[in-house]
This record gives C-alpha cells, sequence and structure tokens, in this order.
DNA sequence: ATAAGAATGAGAATCATTCTCAAGGAGCCG
DNA sequence: CGGCTCCTTGAGAATGATTCTCATTCTTAT
C-alpha cells in the first residue's frame, strides 16, 4: 500500500502547468461564475494539474505535483470545482480519491485499474461499443423507472508495472 | 444524507435469513478453507444478509438487519469474505462502501447508482452487449499492454424514489 | 477432556476528508 | 485613493468510516 504510493509519487513529473487550453479555461470560469465563484489562482493550478496529467490523479499527488498548495483548501477546492462540474471525483480501491476533468472538458473516456496497485489510466473504447452503451443508457430509463444520464465503463486486471 | 441514509435502512426489512442455497453455501465454505478460515455462524449470517438483500448493501444496513452482529467483527469477516473472492466490496458517492456477493456466486450484472441518494440496484444488461463488452476486454489486453480480466459498468442517474 | 489455534467484541487508534476561524485578497462604489 | 463587503486561504482541530488491539470465548484435532 504505502510502497505502491511511492512509486506513483514518483511518476509524477513537475510539468508545465500552463498550456491548459484557452477555450478550457473559458468554460471552467464560466461554471465557476454560475455558480458565483471565482476561477482563483489556487484553482488555476488545480485545474492545469488535472490538465498535465491527463489521468485521475490523488490529492497527495497534487499536493506533490505543486508543493505550494495547502492541503485543505486543495480539497475544499476540488468540492468546488466538482460542484461545477469541472472535475469528476472517482473513488476505486486505495486510500485516496482521485480526481479527473470533466469529460465534456477531456472527451468521453473510461478506465483500466490496477487491481494490485489501484492505479488507473485511461482507455477510449471502440465506437461501436459506445453506440450500444448509449442505447442501454436510453433502455434502462425507459424500461427499470431509473433516470440513467450517463454510463461509466472501467476494465479491472494488471497495469503493465505490476505485472 | 443522513436522511437518505434513514430513508435506505428502513427499506431494509428483517427478512427469512436462511433459504441461502446449498450450493452456494458449500462454494463459500470451500472458498474459505482456502484461505485456511472457517465459515463460522457471523459469517454466515453476513452471507445471508447479502443474499436476502440481492442488492449491494452498507455496513450499517447490514448491522441494522441482523442486530446481533458487532460492528468490529463485521468489518472484518467482509475483509475475509472478500479476500475469499466470496464478497465484492464496492465504493460509490456516499460515506459507506457497499458489499455485495460475488458475480460467479449470483450471476453476472450491473449497477444503477442514484447520484443523489447513493443508492445502487442491481441491472442485467443485453447479451449483445456483454458479447462486446467481452470483446472489448480482450482487445485491451493485447493493444494497451493492461491484462484486462473483467469489466464494469454503471449507469449513473437517478432512481425511482429520488424523483 | 485438553491443548492450540481461530474468532469474537468492545473499545482505542488511524487517517482521508471536512470543518473552523482568523487573516489576507478581490471587487465595487463613492 | 479609502472604505466596505464578501470570498478565499491556510493551519490546525474535528469528524467518522474503517482498522487495529487484546483479553475472552469458541472450534477443532488429538
Amino acid at each position: 500500500m504505502t510502497n505502491s504510493l511511492a512509486k506513483i509519487l514518483n511518476k509524477i513529473p513537475a510539468k508545465d502547468l500552463s498550456k491548459v487550453p484557452d477555450k478550457i479555461q473559458e468554460t471552467v470560469a464560466h461554471r465557476l461564475e454560475q455558480l458565483g465563484q471565482r476561477y482563483t489562482s489556487n484553482r488555476k493550478i488545480l485545474v492545469a494539474i488535472l490538465w498535465a496529467q491527463g489521468q485521475p490523479v490523488t490529492l497527495p499527488e497534487m499536493l506533490n505535483a505543486e508543493s505550494s498548495l495547502a492541503q485543505s483548501s486543495a480539497y475544499r477546492n476540488l468540492v468546488v470545482l466538482e460542484e461545477a462540474q469541472v472535475v469528476m471525483r472517482l473513488v476505486t480501491t486505495g486510500q485516496f480519491a482521485r480526481y479527473e476533468l470533466a469529460e465534456d472538458l477531456t472527451g468521453h473516456h473510461h478506465h483500466l485499474i490496477c487491481r494490485l496497485c489501484g492505479g488507473v489510466e485511461d482507455f477510449t473504447a471502440p465506437s461501436d461499443l459506445e453506440r450500444l452503451l448509449g442505447k442501454v443508457v436510453v433502455q434502462a430509463s425507459t424500461t427499470a423507472g431509473f433516470l440513467a444520464e450517463e454510463h461509466r465503463l472501467d476494465l479491472i486486471g494488471t497495469c503493465t508495472d505490476c505485472r
């Protein structure tokens, strides 16, 4: 557990955080406005980290990437960003929740989850599968009385590193 | 939050816990043996509750269903049952993890997750979708270098009660 | 029986996450 | 440029689901 966390942390480089596309920045700013929230520099850093990683990241990983962040503020801002539909929070195995940019900012995708280290990789499904999944969502809405809005598909297995 | 939990708890009736199929009991007993573990009465109660509910349940719900259970033992036994591949633990939104019997005991299925109350319902996907999902699992294995073993599909939306 | 090893339960400990509160901005209006 | 208000920040305390501890109570095999 502690070992695999350390392993993951070492993978995260101190990347250039400055190239989040303007379009995304505007969308984020706009969604925050909707809630009467500001797009502060701390929040920009979080978005930049998530953009740079392009993978679901844990909070310790974010603090590791940008050590100026305060833990409590980071958690608080992630809640705000989640409420603004900018960030998606996902919980898998493992001690920490993971965060990634909302799908409509980065494109629809799925996750490969490693059952050994708890790591998560992104993964794009073939379009015929996506089409079928879309249908199922609609079907479930009508038959089960459940109002399905989106789907989530994870493949569980073992990642390259753990093999 | 507290409200919706209470709502869920009230749904759980004090069911008859005695009719878990013999075949399942044997399988469970066998898998525990493999790990040098016993199929004790506490563990039987847990399995019976999970069987009776037929839905992923939280720990408070289980304690509510059978008040003789001690919290710490229940948690400990769920870990053992999970290690024995008898029980699957799943984390969604909401404060508590949920547990259900392993898929190979109850049949392969998916989940409808309510984003409002955090409740989870079971759901069986059409067979053509399952076939396609099977293919994708294989593809991911070969292309991404990721050894995919199974898939997990959730539909996220709003349940009947919350509408 | 009886010893040896598991399992149990009550409570303490852990630790990711959330909350609190005092201090530091940002925006606005004159 | 003040002054005012409200939002955000960060450090630390608090929360609470889960895990651990340990003395006691079963099980099982001999």
